[in-house]
DNA sequence: GCAAAAGTGTTGTCCTTACACCCATGC
DNA sequence: GCATGGGTGTAAGGACAACACTTTTGC
């Protein structure tokens, strides 16, 4: 019997026909949503932390997270979340990886959904600074609350190989920035150095940067052109990538 | 204030003491996992079924899943998943999307977690074929249950992205197997054609095939050599990438 | 005029691609 | 001996890495 196709109706099957009593009879956990948000400042990376609010943890940071509610998509909760702390409602947002472990919340089973986003320091000042909100350099995180070191370092990972195939580094700058501030962001990034030259050459001849006609200014030496991301022009050329290589 | 390194404890917080407490006013839900088993034969990349036992998808194939227990860790309920379902324990598994639509699960709200695997039919005969277990070519799915289209496209994808940078596609052949047969699976998942003297080059000089001195047998042709993955080569030799395209 | 960073080109190397012929085996 | 796929080498082109000097601005 070939399975290639659909077949007809298999026999003799225990059909369940109330699916609401299926998943009444399920177990049930609590489910939030942590958010890990990318800042780039003074070439530092950074991510936007809080002080935990519950006793235990009051000695360390935590990520931005909610619970999720019960209709509530949870994309939207992490945009509420980022609306709620930051004011900001227009950020990249991608989900990165759920995190389960049985004891990672000392008060029960608590599953946390991790959604990255990576927006600009300057543009988003921080309007609320509750539990001490602030960013935080990456280098620098000393003991967090919870999981959050792993689910920081899963993130960080994912950013470091995102970065490389997508566009995204863009979304941690002004609209405005000159190719040595591009370059320091994917040095601070990538944790390597990057030779000037070839950086230009690489990014120019992807050829969706253009040229504001607009100069660096309040720096101290010969003031570097401005750029801005094209992005129409990224979506006509972007190369669909085959190459195996590890 | 600087907040670059750990501050002394915040003023005024009303803190939280009972963590259990406020872990249990939070909302619940279901969770399940399911599990995206590829496999490969005859030429053709492949995805191990059932038939949907809820009433309303009984003329659906659906993946195979279930619900994570209250204190099992969701990693332990995909390996359960796949020895129940095929018997087989030491496979390869890897988180790969949680989803969660309001509307995804017809009994309420279900979040599931995509748990991918990759192993040898061959190797892995099923041995429990209830509700009509089987493999089904992935180029010919049918309309499937819930929205289980959509997780296998995603792990599909990320089937496709990550056995070119990982060498993952030597969990879906037999432990010996012929350059061709390595070509003809990568072909097959990445839809593409390979020139195959290039091919062979390119595997080659990565240098973790090991020349069994075995042949192929029971081909109408001249028998090509086996070969297998020298996993310690690879450790050892693996590059970190580093390279800037998009 | 000095410090600091912007801006620019060339060369060699390596990797990738394209391509054609002989070889071993089954029938 | 013929069909089928296994096995190999080479040459051209493109991408990447290494590298040094001139230019512009602030001070």
């Amino acid at each position: 019997m070939s399975y290639d196709h659909k077949t007809a109706l298999a026999p003799n099957m225990p059909l369940i026909t109330s699916a609401s009593e299926l998943v009444g009879n399920y177990p049930k956990m609590a489910i939030t949503v942590d958010c890990v948000i990318f800042g780039f400042e003074d070439n530092k990376l950074k991510v936007l932390l809080i002080r935990s609010d519950l006793q235990m943890y009051n000695d360390k940071w935590s990520l931005l997270g909610d619970v999720t509610l019960a209709n509530e998509e949870f994309e939207d909760a992490a945009y509420r979340i980022l609306k709620t702390r930051t004011g900001m409602t227009d950020v990249y947002l991608e989900q990165v990886r759920t995190f389960s472990q049985v004891a990672r919340h000392p008060g029960g089973r608590v599953i946390t959904v991790a959604y990255c986003s990576l927006l600009n320091i300057r543009h988003h000042q921080l309007k609320i600074t509750d539990n001490e909100l602030h960013w935080h350099s990456l280098s620098s995180l000393g003991d967090m609350a919870f999981d959050h070191q792993q689910i920081i370092d899963r993130c960080y990972n994912w950013l470091q190989k995102r970065i490389q195939e997508h566009p995204l580094g863009f979304n941690l700058l002004p609209e405005k920035f000159s190719l040595r501030e591009l370059q320091n962001l994917y040095e601070a990034i990538l944790n390597v150095e990057l030779d000037r030259r070839n950086f230009r050459k690489k990014f120019f001849s992807m050829d969706f940067l253009e040229d504001t006609g607009e100069f660096e200014f309040d720096v101290k030496h010969r003031p570097g052109k401005l750029y801005q991301f094209n992005f129409a022009k990224y979506e006509k050329n972007k190369r669909k990538w085959i190459g195996i290589d590890f």
